[in-house]
DNA sequence: TACTATTTAATTTTT
DNA sequence: TTAAATAGTA
């Protein structure tokens, strides 16, 4: 066989990886140095090579798109389909080990899976439920408390109350939740992989048809796992499977959600015998941007340790912009942005990072004035949308009439009649006799309530009865099309004044696109409803419909790992900020801060912008901050200062000097030998007014309202204007 | 039940 | 500043 396709163009530690014998193998991949490369030629090394059958394989990663590109990578290498090939994320795969065996795992045949916001929902109702009389139990919290124990795979009963009655009561309100879930069938995501794990460390005999089926494993950003699907890992390696993971340990950057990088550091000792091979070789950015990035990294301690390099020139320097508030920052990211448009680069080339999705609306704002075309990443996916998450629900109960979640959702929407006095004699019934909201419905229905009210709940459960009817056997994009009609969603948000209630219809009708073009999984033994309900699950969707426009890219420091660009900017690199200042005081924190950064700067291929602004409205107010210590930490020799930074002399004398810019006696105004009302001219901008005066010296700059183009704030050394 | 005023809090995000 | 949640009003 020639192996030669399979290994050129991969550097020695690459080929190392990729041509390890079968043995447990841990790959550090530092940022740019082919880890997607060494994983996906390895899958063909096994199957093309080694002659291991694709059904042997289980690749997993963290995101939909990742797997789907992992499985597009492979069939272009080996030059034909995969199937049988089992690639996806954690939660994919599991959810098809619990539909495969559902019985095994406790769970009805149609078990649903919830989201966060269905989550959330549920806990919400259970404290007000609960009827406590004061508000200490925050939902967010309690929602957190019980995703942590499960990452940990940690049960109610595992839990120990430590005799603190707050703990106490937050495994209280884990184990009601969970039996809220249970009695409708309903799945989190956590507990799909608790689940999963739980499966097979009770079926030994499940499990050992499983490790006997997948000898590799082969695991993408491995640094990102947490504590169950590390278990879980663990179990099907057993003592014969050969893990594969890759990951970077500089690069984790969720350990809030439950990532637990040390089990990096736990590799060898769990699985005896294994190597490590460790990729450096940059193939993406400049050394000037590596050695920015290893030098910031560096300060942080307990990590494995690497040095990334590269075979390419130096490239330009950092540059390092001293903004004088955020919409000078913007001003400034702007206009390197027009210079990069217009010497003809394209716009999806450079890309806006920073810390919190709040800055994004002066950048966006500054963007749009510019006329320059950008994209947001984030925000809401498709699936999570109000409107389709009704008619998800309507559906869903369709499917399986106990999912209260569901129920509580769509049972007053569109308004039938049925108000909270109506809802809170079902739940109380519910309560009592532990059976769901549907069967309380007919229950209350008959006996216990007024005409009106009764009659209003005898139509809404005639009504799902008669969707059900009258969809049993349609195709399924007609079944919801069907439904949402027939439910009158569609006639409610057409009822929804202004442009929000078209956006919504336009998005019920791209739900039924969405069905007509749904292709279940003929493997997998589910009514295609039920396929298509966990596939909306599963997958929300994109966040942003039209990414093909060639856009300026903004995006937080976090949704850029794994992504790289020619230019990059960083905004906002202030102390406070980023390192942000909820992690600024654990050592821990901070440190994972520092890798979030190490991440953003290795997002650039050629040239990077660091930018700060020393005040900045944040909350509605007016604050001034040091630069963010991460660029006191690349070294000097890399960066370049584009304006070089004035000495900022803030006045000691008064009593409010500290943190207050100097107001003192004389005006700033007639400090600036400018008065306010005076008529300006600017070279690009025209004619204008100039409304306010703030600062000093270098950093002087006045807020001038123009004819044409309205008000600006202008830094006065810099814009050259002409007193009228 | 829907609309409006008031209060409150304010990272990062995928499944 | 502002978005979201809650409380109060028509």
């Amino acid at each position: 066989m020639d192996v030669t396709p399979i290994l050129e163009h991969l550097n020695e530690a690459q080929r190392e990886a990729v041509t390890a014998s079968a043995a447990p193998l841990l790959v550090i991949a530092g940022a740019g140095s082919g880890k997607t490369r060494v994983l996906t030629h390895r899958i063909a090394w096994l199957i093309d090579v080694e002659g291991v059958s694709p059904q042997g394989l289980l690749a997993v990663t963290f995101t939909n798109k990742a797997a789907a590109e992992m499985r597009g990578r492979i069939e272009s290498l080996l030059h034909m389909p995969v199937n049988h090939l089992w690639i996806g994320t954690f939660h994919g795969l599991a959810h098809r080990l619990l539909r495969r065996h559902w019985q095994e795992a406790g769970l009805p045949q149609n078990f649903q899976i919830i989201d966060s916001d269905d989550q959330l929902r549920i806990i919400k109702r259970l404290i007000k439920n609960l009827e406590f009389d004061d508000d200490r139990w925050v939902p967010r919290e309690i929602q957190y408390f019980i995703n942590a124990q499960k990452d940990e795979g940690l049960r109610p009963q595992h839990l120990d109350d430590d005799n603190d009655p707050n703990r106490r009561q937050q495994i209280a309100f884990y184990q009601q939740y969970q039996e809220i879930c249970d009695r409708g069938g309903l799945v989190d995501f956590a507990e799909l992989l608790l689940r999963a794990h739980e499966l097979w460390r009770d079926n030994p005999e499940l499990l050992a048809q499983y490790q006997r089926r997948f000898r590799h494993l082969l695991v993408d950003e491995f640094q990102d796992t947490n504590s169950i699907q590390y278990a879980w890992l663990r179990l099907l390696a057993g003592r014969e499977g050969v893990p594969f993971f890759v990951g970077d340990d500089d690069q984790s950057i969720y350990r809030w959600r439950g990532a637990r990088v040390e089990h990096i550091h736990q590799f060898q000792r769990d699985f005896p015998g294994a190597s490590v091979v460790k990729l450096e070789q940059n193939y993406r950015s400049t050394a000037t941007i590596l050695d920015a990035a290893n030098a910031v990294i560096a300060n942080n301690s307990s990590r494995l340790g690497k040095n990334l390099w590269t075979e390419g020139g130096q490239g330009e320097p950092i540059r390092v912009y001293s903004a004088y508030n955020e919409r000078d920052e913007a001003e400034f990211v702007i206009g390197k942005l027009r210079t990069w448009s217009d010497q003809g680069n394209a716009r999806a080339d450079a890309a806006v990072l920073y810390r919190s999705n709040a800055q994004s609306r002066v950048l966006e704002e500054a963007l749009i004035n510019a006329r320059l075309p950008y994209r947001v990443y984030g925000g809401l996916r498709f699936f999570e949308r109000q409107e389709i998450k009704d008619a998800l629900a309507y559906l869903r109960l369709i499917s399986h009439r106990d999912d209260d979640s569901s129920f509580e959702r769509i049972v007053n929407k569109p308004t039938r009649g049925i108000g909270a006095r109506t809802l809170e004699a079902m739940r109380s019934y519910a309560r009592a006799n532990s059976c769901s909201m549907w069967r309380a419905a007919g229950a209350v229905a008959s006996d216990e309530l007024s005409g009106r009210a009764s009659s209003a709940i005898v139509a809404f459960l005639n009504l799902i009865e008669r969707m059900a009817k009258e969809t049993s056997g349609l195709d399924l994009h007609e079944q919801v099309d069907h439904v949402i009609q027939a439910s009158g969603l569609i006639d409610f948000f057409r009822k929804e004044k202004g442009e929000r209630g078209e956006t919504r219809i336009e998005n019920l009708e791209e739900l039924v696109s969405a069905a007509r073009g749904f292709q279940p999984d003929p493997a997998e033994e589910m009514s295609p409803l039920d396929a298509f309900l966990s596939h909306a699950a599963l997958e929300a969707g994109e966040g942003q419909a039209d990414a093909w426009e060639d856009c300026v890219q903004l995006m937080t420091m976090h949704s850029a790992k794994g992504l790289e660009f020619p230019l990059v900017f960083m905004c906002g690199m202030e102390d406070g900020l980023f390192p942000h200042q909820r992690s600024i005081s654990d050592p821990n924190g901070l440190e994972e801060e520092r890798r979030l950064c190490y991440v953003g700067i290795t997002r650039a291929k050629e040239t990077l912008y660091i930018t700060h602004a020393e005040q900045r409205r944040l909350h509605g107010m007016d604050s001034f901050a040091q630069a963010s210590r991460f660029i006191t930490e690349i070294p000097a020799e890399l960066v370049e200062e584009i304006r070089p930074r004035v000495q900022v002399s803030r006045p000691v004398s008064t009593a409010r000097g500290t943190g207050r810019r100097s107001g003192g006696s004389i005006s700033p105004a007639a400090e600036l030998g400018v008065r306010l009302g005076q008529r300006v001219r600017h070279v690009k901008f025209g004619d204008g007014v100039i409304l306010n005066c703030s600062g000093q010296g270098a950093h002087a700059q006045v807020e001038v309202n123009f004819e044409t183009v309205g008000t600006k704030i202008l830094v006065l050394a810099y814009a050259n204007l002409d007193l009228m």
